[in-house]
DNA sequence: ATTATAAACTTAAAGGTTTGAGGAGTCAAA
DNA sequence: TTTGACTCCTCAAACCTTTAAGTTTATAAT
């Protein structure tokens, strides 16, 4: 036989009563408030303790107006499509929204009206206290949405030009100028570049760094070399095809992303090129099949996890404490070589 | 020049002013009572619309004792780890619960303590009206937990023998012997299994389909060909490298899961051995990166985001109406025959 | 003229917590 | 004796919405 059925909750007011103490002496001992004398304030947690109580968070966020939950919108190419990307970011972040005593809700929506109706529904709802965004695009609206709304949001994938937001990224940049020269240290003169779809800022900086390092070396960029595409294995698999069918072909191919790589790798089979020592191919993101692909991939290292675990902590920091200006936090990145570029590696 | 700053929001208050009514009358207006007139219900909804009145969520939340929120605990192996399955059915469950007007609320954490934790977290908490648990094990300590507190759940990825818990998962028992048989008719009788880890319940199902076609055609089960891991590239890869070190070695390697598979065909490759041709691979889930390895992965297709969908529909199903009794859902599955086990496609 | 009925509202409580303002009591200094 | 200060509480409003119960006014029935 209970006091209490187990559905009923402890709430303040019923360990008032017990204590025979006001609704208010109790919140405030339970807070730590120093008008509530020592003895008085253990008497009443010891109590809370005893019975259970648990604070009813709805309550306390519609009192303090705020939700401690942050939104993430996953962009969904097609329903069997999952970029360790996001997965891994995804990881990130939630740990460390736990780790700081937030929520983190995710939802997901296709790219175009869905996406924006997406950060509409978190925005107006009031569902979530900030937003973060992951792969900014040029002309992204759903920035200019959140800019708008004046809602606390941060970026992470890439710096934006405006440099007024918070920003999370890797230096893609510097990857794709790491990717390159060593390519070019390995020999390849002809090199061809499959970016991810244009609209991404950080396509634009892996061109940069691409570019750089070709320009660097002297070499000419074959603009016949120049694609991009969505990061699918089936899209690097058609694309990587494409090349081929040039007149002249590259004797590597560099990927910005490590998904897209693989697709290129299987093409080259099926083309009957012998990956890592007829045609080099790299990607980007070093994600857990890098390794154990055939051959392994030569890729950068992406901190994927950290960038989602910072991403949430300036976010929540930005969030606690208005005062913080922008911020922008870069992470260098990290050259893998690996067999699928390296004739030394090759047996 | 605003009546209103852009921070301030309108509420049902704000509305009764404006239209000269009470906060009873505004609200039971837009909730469409008929004990407001028809001119008037008109009225405040026009206004209400005018003024961008937006209902505030946690109000109401508190009001009905209801989070409209569903909550998804994602296991993490390693901060690198990530697994499609959980991306692909986190993509269905989101967008089913989004459908349904809930939140989708996602923590991660490491099996152990933490995971016991992650979950009281949510349930002490409140956060979250339902909770989806994917990938149950044999003595479940989240399910224990779970049902102690009469928590409202659905589990994802097996059936409990129980079967007094709502359940959708695909048939992995059926699909195991889809496989084997495929394999058998193939002309395989040297046939090995990589199991996931043997916690899983679906991983007794996929032992149990196994040895059931084995049976079933007279083979005999080799009890050194017999192994299990984590589904990570790097775990298939090693367990496969001790297969190849037995005594005698199998032909087929039938294995639970995809990445898992293809850390096995970068082991076969190692190994000086063609798959396909030397030695069958098969996986289990349909990745998309099945179909674009080297060779393409034999495997079972899963509807991973169907799963999901169906599981956050039928939890918020149980959520609204109290009366449903146990329900299961069991998706059969398919076979993709692809090089890695299929001789007549190899080239 | 009285009573019942219905329409169109309003009032007030409830949901659980936080918090600014204030009050009662004690003690000490002036 | 007043004044002030201090300690330890309580009160009541606020956060915003929903809803059971009640009120008013008009209309119809008896």
């Amino acid at each position: 036989m209970k006091l209490k059925s187990d559905k009923d909750e402890v709430t303040l007011k019923d360990i008032a009563e017990v204590v025979g103490k006001s609704v208010a002496a109790v919140s405030r001992a339970l807070n730590d408030y120093d008008d509530i004398s020592p003895d008085t304030r253990a008497y009443i947690k010891q109590v809370a303790q005893e019975m259970g109580y648990k604070p009813n968070l709805l309550a306390q966020r519609l009192q303090k107006r705020a939700t401690d939950s942050l939104g993430l919108i996953l962009p969904v190419l097609s329903p069997r499509n999952a970029d360790p990307f996001f997965s891994e970011l995804l990881g990130g972040i939630a740990n460390e929204a736990t780790t700081q005593g937030f929520d983190l809700l995710v939802s997901t929506c296709t790219q175009g009206d869905e996406e924006n109706q997406a950060y509409s529904r978190l925005i107006e709802g009031r569902r979530v206290d900030g937003i973060i965004v992951a792969h900014p695009r040029w002309h992204d609206t759903r920035i200019s949405l959140l800019t708008e709304q004046q809602f606390p949001f941060i970026i992470v994938g890439a710096v934006l030009p405006e440099l007024k937001h918070l920003c999370v990224t890797d230096d893609v940049t510097e990857g794709a100028t790491q990717i390159v020269n060593h390519l070019i240290a390995q020999g390849h003169t002809k090199i061809a570049l499959i970016n991810t779809t244009l609209d991404l800022i950080s396509s634009s900086n892996f061109l940069a760094g691409f570019q750089k390092a070709m320009l660097n070396a002297g070499l000419t960029i074959n603009q016949n070399w120049l694609e991009s595409c969505n990061t699918t294995p089936k899209d690097g698999y058609q694309t990587a095809q494409l090349l081929f069918s040039r007149v002249e072909t590259p004797t590597a191919i560099v990927t910005a992303d490590d998904v897209l790589a693989l697709g290129v790798i299987a093409a080259a089979h099926d083309q009957g090129l012998e990956v890592g020592h007829d045609l080099a191919v790299t990607g980007y993101g070093d994600i857990l099949l890098a390794e154990h692909s055939h051959p392994p991939l030569t890729t950068i290292e992406r901190p994927t996890y950290t960038l989602g675990q910072h991403a949430c902590r300036l976010l929540i920091n930005r969030l606690r404490n208005q005062s913080l200006g922008p911020e922008t936090v870069l992470f260098k990145p990290s050259l893998v070589i690996r067999q699928s570029s390296d004739l030394a590696l090759w047996l």
